[in-house]
DNA sequence: TATGAATGAGCCTTCATTCAT
DNA sequence: CATGAATGAAGGCTCATTCAT
């Protein structure tokens, strides 16, 4: 079989409910073994110890390791890409509100989704090579061009000048997703700050200096 | 056994050198598995295909994985960190002229060992946790403080100014670390332009805005 | 648990009959499944997918999977061997006429139940070790007990006459099993016309060639 | 990967040798078990206390449980259809003599090839459905083309009459595919006394009966 | 009756590494 | 120096079956 799928969700409400919590509870504590770890030096073992399941157990919620990789990636790009969407596409916010909100957004979902994006960060060569990992590079790839949407209008609308959008978008790209390898819980700064700040980053980079 | 220690070099020069070189195609052949397929992913089986030679033939030159995966960072990290305490250490240069120097070192540095980047970036669980990576962490650290340094002179002379000289040094951490996860051997800009970029980034920053 | 006894059918006379079609499907769709993939090679889950039952479900049906490759047995053989004894046992018939009769019944049996038939052939080593199975054993070996006596006593009267009894008795047996490996639903021969030149076979076999 | 391959075998003559015997060992041993106790019902295990080797020592050999499954067959199959092709082709011998020494030479391979020849019949299914198994088919589909080309032949050449060509070719592979299920080393009868009983048992049929 | 969660032993296979040759 | 056979633990996963609900 090709995709490896999880197994069907049971039919009845009340189950189905419970299903799903236990599911997320999985899904959750392979994010922080994997994290931790590695994917691939994360062992089936490591997460029944972590679950308190049995590894045939564990299979009733998961489908296959890889499909626990895959629902970690779209647990964390899922609701931040509806995000980015609706901010991108917001009337009321001109280019530089939007990307304030936009890093507010994502910095705070990476805040609370730590685990999933060092994963995420962490095990780009499995992402990049399977077939399957189709859907999430397409979901990774729409929220870099939002992003760079963004970016985008600002420079034309005047509001931001870039010497070099692309490059500015990637070192964006490469200061975020660095973020979750020191940001720790209650440490000095909010997410918010760290978003602001490189928010300033971007943005005063393109003004004229000195002027 | 505990400390994966290399297999002795041969006494003879002539020797010595072709040993040398055999065993440097196949640190090259493993940082370019690693980087393509993971650390724990690849097997010996894989290094053997790549290199052609046998499963006992490989170690005879590596000791042991684990030991292939150090030699690794110490191929990237020796390197540059002697360079980087070079210029940080010259007089000739200013704060901001050695900042530029630096990155123009560090990224000129990927460029020519993507690879092993791409390995020292991912692989950074295996590096965190063991104690005989104590010697690679502490030489991250070193340079990150050489860079930090950089900056805090150059706040200091009245040369830079940040709003937040730690997450600024974090910001560059994360843009220049993503680098090779893009960087093309003949793409559109060189090392050198893209180090200076980064440099007009952080600087612009801290000037004051529309000042 | 060793003997692998059928949960208890219910007593009332309706559920009776429910349970006894529903116990009938799954029996023909475990011998379909056993048939196409072996035995082994099934698993309940298959039966479940098969049966739109859920696992619980199907238990309450099947005591074990081993009592249903018993059931599939148990189907094949009862009835057939009833028909045979009953040949056998004819006043009315001669011995030529008794084993055109049985190979008739036979291969029309065969016909009807093909799945069980491929079954039963595939798995004979499970058949044939386990303590458990010799009543299976037991049917198998009068039938073709049955079978012997009609050539013997056709042998006996002067009416058939074979070089080696026991070989063509096995020849029999072979060209007979093997034919539901290439028998179609509604192919070139009908099953009456198979038993009918198999049965020719043998017995010209046995005439006097030339003569 | 699609096809289960061998492991490469070593590359000096002395070597290979050794393991080409070794191999041999390994599927002789897993012929028997299979036949014994059916394919499925085989257990890497118990290959491994059969043959002495430990599971990893086993997969020097095998490449995988499949290959091993089809070397089996292989085994059986390529020596046996070389030696029809070379009877069919015979320029010396009747269609007559080409039948009765076809079924000599497959009957004495029968004989010495007991389990592999079980196991054949026994995992049809295996055989049947999977793409990796075509050149198996098409070997089995050529050795009953060959077979029924010197009947073709001999029915041509007013040697043989049959009621029904086909019919009786089934009827041919249903005996003898039937013979190692019940040939004993050391039985009553000779693999050549066999094979001459089931070609007369073949010829007579077509001869006019009483004629 | 029927459900589906849970078990835990067992499946086939791969692994990094060693060592006699 | 180099080979490749061998190890045995561990890998991810499936299995037939049970049982509280």
């Amino acid at each position: 079989m090709w995709m490896a799928s999880s197994p069907p969700a049971p039919e009845r409400p009340a189950l189905r409910a419970r299903y799903e919590g236990r599911r997320q509870e999985v899904v959750a504590a392979a994010a922080k073994l994997f994290a931790e770890n590695g994917y691939a030096a994360t062992s089936i073992a490591d997460l029944t110890t972590a679950t308190g399941l049995t590894a045939g157990g564990l299979y009733h919620y998961i489908g296959s390791k890889e499909a626990l990789l895959l629902a970690i990636c779209d647990d964390l790009l899922d609701p931040l890409l509806a995000h980015a969407r609706e901010i991108a596409a917001s009337d009321e916010l001109s280019p530089k509100g939007q990307l304030r909100a936009l890093l507010r957004a994502w910095l705070s979902h990476i805040e609370s989704h730590r685990d999933h994006m060092l994963v995420f960060s962490q095990e780009r060569q499995v992402i990049e090579r399977e077939p399957q990992w189709r859907a999430v590079r397409r979901a990774r790839k729409d929220f870099e061009q939002i992003l760079d949407g963004i970016l985008r209008r600002g420079e034309e609308s005047g509001a931001m000048a870039f010497e070099d959008r692309g490059l500015t978008l990637l070192a964006l790209l490469g200061m975020v997703n660095y973020t979750p390898q020191w940001l720790r819980p209650r440490g000095r700064l909010s997410a918010e700050q760290i978003a602001d700040r490189y928010c300033d980053l971007i943005l005063r980079a393109g003004a004229p200096l000195g002027a």
